[in-house]
DNA sequence: AGCATTTCTTAATCTCGATTAACTTTTTTC
DNA sequence: GAAAAAAGTTAATCGAGATTAAGAAATGCT
């Protein structure tokens, strides 16, 4: 699948084909190969990143020396550590495609601009800060109810497609326990 | 201390004085004595919150029957049930004042006209709900680090002065863990 | 001031999921 | 297509924090 930036922000607000042709020019896309990283710690992140295909995983490395997924991005998401762009402050996080995957980057400046020339974009980007933060939110609640098991056994019913697309040990990681014990309540599942 | 919603929106954005005026006479405030509800779970939530004054608490009744605190809104804070705001559909939790509470009321129609009339209004949301995001991404790493009672020490050395306003059993829900592991560990602090 | 309610503490026992370690299966790479 | 690396499985042991229960301290209310 593939999802264009200019049809998603035509999604939320309407865009003339003028203004459409600006957005276009201006914006450059970048393409990864699997494995490869567009944040890394210790960097000042520089860009939101609107996903058009593929796929990419933000995660940390926690006091254990462990990596702890803590978002994806599938396509027609916007990814990024939000909190360095912001703060422009280091990243703690990798930012890491899983797939090969082509990114819309939309860097301060630029955002900066387009939405100087376009007041419409500041609306888009309102509204979907407001359903990312609505989104997280809802996360949190997730993270606070049921068991560990009882949150895998949700979340594969809600998103069996995702589950299928990612490695075990990385949806483990990103549900907040080990790979081991994912590998003990699937094996459950089967004897029932 | 009270927070005034007019110098909260110009820490981000400029507006005039005419403009000013036009935002203060269309804004609402509400008081809460302590206990009161702004939101409660089956209704939908009409409405995004600005502390003036006071201290909110958002909560759930989780799977256990217990309930989960999953915000505080102190001053110069912005609460609400987003996910309920948004859809439209009946919120779960439960908004509450832990002290009187002064708080000015957005509901979606008057946010709507003002920010035709303000544009920089939706910058101003634009801004703060980027904010609101951000921390929200910190505090999901916040979750999946350290252990709970790493997690209690930090909380407490960043916000001393947070965890003394209220009552340790609602600070233990919000970090995700029980009143008496909370007592546990502080007898532990003690002794050393 | 006095009674009721709310909040906090302590301690014994229990449990979910982590840890460790060895092994199997799948995927990648040259 | 063989060797290496990555991903998944299984099982024994361990431990952080939950549960249960009871009492103590603080706070609110008339």
């Amino acid at each position: 699948m593939y999802i264009s930036q200019l049809a998603h922000i035509r999604r939320y607000v309407s865009i003339s084909d003028d203004e459409a042709q600006i957005i276009t020019t201006k914006l450059k896309t970048k393409t990864l190969k699997k494995k490869d990283f567009l944040i890394t710690p210790g960097k000042v992140c520089r860009a939101n990143y609107f996903v058009s295909t593929g796929l990419l995983r933000l995660y940390f490395i926690n006091k254990k020396q462990l990596e702890q997924i803590t978002h994806f991005g599938l396509e027609g998401w916007w990814v990024t550590d939000l909190d360095s762009l912001d703060s422009q402050k280091p990243s703690r996080f990798y930012l890491q495609a899983l797939e090969d995957t082509e990114v819309v980057v939309w860097d301060t400046e630029t955002q900066a601009q387009l939405t100087k020339e376009i007041p419409q974009l500041e609306t888009y980007f309102r509204i979907i800060l407001q359903r990312a933060y609505a989104a997280s939110q809802r996360r949190i609640e997730f993270l606070h109810s049921n068991t560990d098991e009882e949150r895998y056994r949700n979340f594969s019913t809600w998103f069996p497609g995702f589950v299928q697309r990612v490695p075990q040990y990385m949806l483990a990681s990103y549900l907040g326990f080990t790979p081991q014990f994912l590998s003990k309540i699937r094996g459950k599942k089967v004897k029932e």
